[in-house]
RNA sequence: GCCCCCGUAGCUCAGGGGAUAGAGCACCGCCCUCCGGAGGCGGUGGCGCAGGUUCGAAUCCUGCCGGGGGCGCCA
């Protein structure tokens, strides 16, 4: 029995309360009815605060409306016992064999466990990194990364359609400052003042020679035009590749030169002008913002003419919604949050619903730490920390889980002496051994001739206290597919693939799989087979949806 | 001055209003005739402070303290 299963059942419980008129409940109580895996033994497999939660609505006490589901409960099928405690929650022990089903059910849906429909009919676009093409990604840019990725993932397993957008500032004055600055360094100059240093501009702006010979004898305005298109171009495919490298890629980059160039700009500022959103003041065309919750309104057009920064994504978010997204979620740096409320505010001035056609995810910075010290410069870009240098020191499927098992909201020191150990403190290596000391069993299995239950599978042989708590670990795993979509954190999963790592080296400790020596296999054997394989589908879909591999040996 | 995030064990962090707040590392003590010891079992140890809401607060609200990051007709 699932907790999904249980949860129905408890439902169908209190309807038949209310229709032999036992239980009277307002038609706005709440009918969701939460179930959850016991922490404490004492308490039974699950449980439910439900009779506390309609206590007030039903206008009874707690006690008394447990006392009546507990009844009404206990002659369901699959369900053990049902017991009261505390102020009012029901405790719920599980019949073996009704548990032992969700093992025969996992691996019947193997790659499907977890997948639904929940999110069906939902067209989502998720916009993430988008760092700008005048140097390596940073980085803070770059925990969005596996998180984003990961979250398309998710969506997508729940039936969504989902599009990864990267942005791609390739328009505006820093793009000015990165040409001037490829220009400056080819010539041997000094780098401009408001310009960009490292190591990677002098590679750039050498590669960009290489493929222009007698470059520096063209005027100024011409070379540096050619090193603006060539080195956005470079610094772009360098990009995608670091990406790539990392499990990264997106279905879409978009260019905001392309906002520009098409007239979508100007179109957007008309739409906003339409819906009397927009002024006149100073000579600048400005957004009115501040009533829609911004400290104050914002420049759309400048004085001069040019269009101002925001005036880019008010095009590219019009485009977006035109393009058949209900959802826009934009993920961004935490020194990008004083942007949040004017993106807020022109959703609204575009006549949408903030938060729901349009929501903005703050990730914190992320440090990285090596002996105890901070690390400040990249050594390869001659410039800040970037993803690269994260991808070298650990590798990518550790450099992935170490951005994703925590919550974005934290500030992160990653230490890199941890994730480059290959040991148990390591949490991306006690994942992957789990998930590899399982197919082993399943292998050395396979050498014995013996396969997991089939058929024949007798769920009630799966008895044991470990062997349950596998089960009900196992049963979880859609629930928590669920909580990181809803909740767009990704970090979810990671724990819970760690905490079930746990849970099955404690039921593998205590519970024999494979026949001893001359041993012959039993019918229990097959069944904790099939409890194993059922274990090995749960962590390949975790790490997938992670996008951690997840490795057959080590 | 205003805005956002954080403050939980010695360290790094989980904890969607629920029961006795968890995990890894570190430290102390155990378990290899045993399918992968990259394991398992036990022990030491904690919600920044003060109010409030609630039957119930680490969780929600207010204030304060401490740390981090922001606040351009830059992008």
């Amino acid at each position: 029995m699932t907790p999904e299963q249980l949860a129905q059942i408890i439902v169908d419980a209190l309807t038949a309360l209310e229709q032999r008129g036992v239980l009277t409940l307002p038609a706005d109580a709440p009918r969701d009815v939460r179930v959850e895996r016991s922490k404490n033994r004492d308490h039974g497999d699950y449980a439910t605060n439900v009779a506390l939660q309609l206590a007030k609505p039903a206008g009874l006490p707690p006690r008394e409306i447990a006392d009546l589901l507990a009844t009404e409960l206990k002659g369901s099928q699959g369900i053990a016992s049902v017991a009261i405690a505390g102020p009012g929650f029901i405790n719920i022990t599980v019949e073996a064999a009704a548990q032992g089903e969700i093992a025969r059910r996992i691996v019947k849906a193997g790659t499907t466990y977890g997948a639904s429909v929940l999110f069906g009919g939902r067209r989502i676009n998720l916009e993430f990194v988008s760092a700008n093409p005048t140097g390596p990604v940073h980085i803070g840019g770059a925990r969005w990364a596996p998180v984003g990725d990961s979250l398309a993932r998710v969506f997508a397993t729940l039936g969504a359609d989902v599009t990864r957008e990267y942005y791609f500032n390739d328009h505006g004055a820093q793009i000015d400052r990165f040409s001037r600055s490829l220009l400056a360094v080819a010539k041997g100059e000094r780098a401009p003042e408001d310009g960009y240093v490292g190591s990677y501009i002098a590679e750039i702006a050498e590669e960009v020679m290489a493929a222009h010979p007698g470059l520096l004898s063209l005027p100024d305005d011409e070379a540096r035009e050619i090193f603006r298109h060539d080195g956005v171009e470079l610094m772009f495919t360098q990009i995608k590749q670091t990406l790539h490298s990392f499990g990264v890629d997106f279905d879409v980059y978009f260019h905001e030169q392309s906002l520009h160039d098409s007239g979508a700009v100007e179109r957007a500022i008309t739409r906003l002008t339409e819906m009397g959103n927009t002024y006149q003041a100073d000579g600048a065309l400005w957004l009115r913002t501040e009533q829609f919750g911004d400290d104050k309104d914002r420049v759309l057009v400048r004085s001069d003419g040019r269009p101002a920064y925001i005036s880019g994504d008010c095009a590219y978010y019009l485009d977006k919604r035109e393009r058949g997204f209900d959802l826009c979620v934009i993920m961004l740096g935490a020194d990008h949050h004083g942007y949040v409320a004017r993106l807020m505010a022109m959703c609204q001035a575009f006549g949408d619903k903030p938060h729901e056609n349009l929501e903005v995810l703050i990730g914190q910075m992320v440090n990285l730490v090596r002996d105890g010290e901070p690390l400040r410069m990249s050594k390869r870009a001659g410039t800040g920390l970037t993803i690269d240098d994260l991808i070298e020191a650990v590798g990518a499927d550790a450099a992935r889980y170490a951005l994703v098992r925590y919550s974005s909201d934290s500030t992160i020191d990653l230490d890199l002496d941890v994730w480059t150990r290959a040991s148990s403190d390591n949490p991306v290596y006690y994942v992957q051994y789990a998930h590899a000391r399982l197919c082993s069993i399943l292998r050395n299995a396979s050498d014995l001739g013996l396969a997991p239950a089939g058929a024949e599978f007798d769920p009630a042989l799966l008895a044991h206290e470990r062997e349950g708590d596998l089960l009900r670990a196992l049963a979880e795993f859609p629930a928590v597919v669920v909580s990181v979509a809803e909740l767009r954190e990704p970090h979810r999963l990671a724990r819970y693939l760690e905490a079930t790592a746990a849970t099955f080296h404690k039921f593998y400790d205590a519970c024999r799989v494979l026949p001893r020596g001359d041993e012959a296999p039993t019918d229990l054997h097959r069944a904790r087979l099939l409890l194993v394989d059922a274990t090995r589908v749960v962590f390949a879909r975790g790490l997938d949806l992670l996008g951690v591999t997840a490795p057959e040996r080590m």
